[in-house]
DNA sequence: GCCAACGTTGGC
DNA sequence: GCCAACGTTGGC
């Protein structure tokens, strides 16, 4: 099983409105970044478990739990020119474009902010940590994602 | 294939 | 709203 992050921001898709949909179930259209889109294609698999990044907002941390129910298949939004992900240079006949489903699971008991994680040394590889990092998707190493999760019931460092 | 210009991300 | 970082584009 494989451990992932992956950033959306909350004023456009938040945790509350994966939770919100059928099935607490969602494909996560709009990236369209080579880096990302590889992984979500190849590398993320059903089962696997993903934290719930909220960015561009007031308080930018990891906010909740969710899980892959579906494996890399096309990105549709890149074809709806109607859309504000649509790709001109896409071919539906060879999609350039790739998203997965996620589910929803559940919402942590606190915020663990960026700000904080900025803090701990175990966590310094980790790419979200790193200046100018933009990936909207970054894979975990078992390690990281179980150091994260240890925080939840933590008291929250300054 | 280089690289300047431009666009986007995302923290602050 | 600013701006640093970085990806993408396109001229050459």
């Amino acid at each position: 099983m494989n451990y992932w992050l992956m950033k959306s921001e909350p004023d456009v898709f938040g945790i509350e409105h994966l939770k919100a949909m059928p099935k607490k179930t969602e494909h996560w259209d709009g990236v369209r970044n080579y880096q990302a889109r590889n992984m979500m294609r190849d590398d993320m698999k059903r089962g696997d478990q993903v934290f719930f990044y909220h960015s561009n907002c007031d308080e930018p941390g990891i906010v909740g739990i969710m899980e892959v129910v579906r494996e890399g298949y096309p990105d549709h939004t890149a074809h709806d020119p109607e859309s504000k992900y649509y790709d001109p240079k896409s071919d539906p006949d060879n999609p350039r474009w790739y998203m997965v489903d996620v589910k929803y699971k559940r919402t942590l008991k606190r915020v663990i902010t960026l700000n904080e994680l900025k803090t701990y040394k175990s966590l310094e590889d980790c790419p979200l940590v790193r200046k100018g990092n933009r990936l909207s998707i970054m894979p975990l190493t078992k390690k990281q994602w179980d150091f994260i999760l240890s925080l939840e019931t933590r008291k929250a460092k300054a």
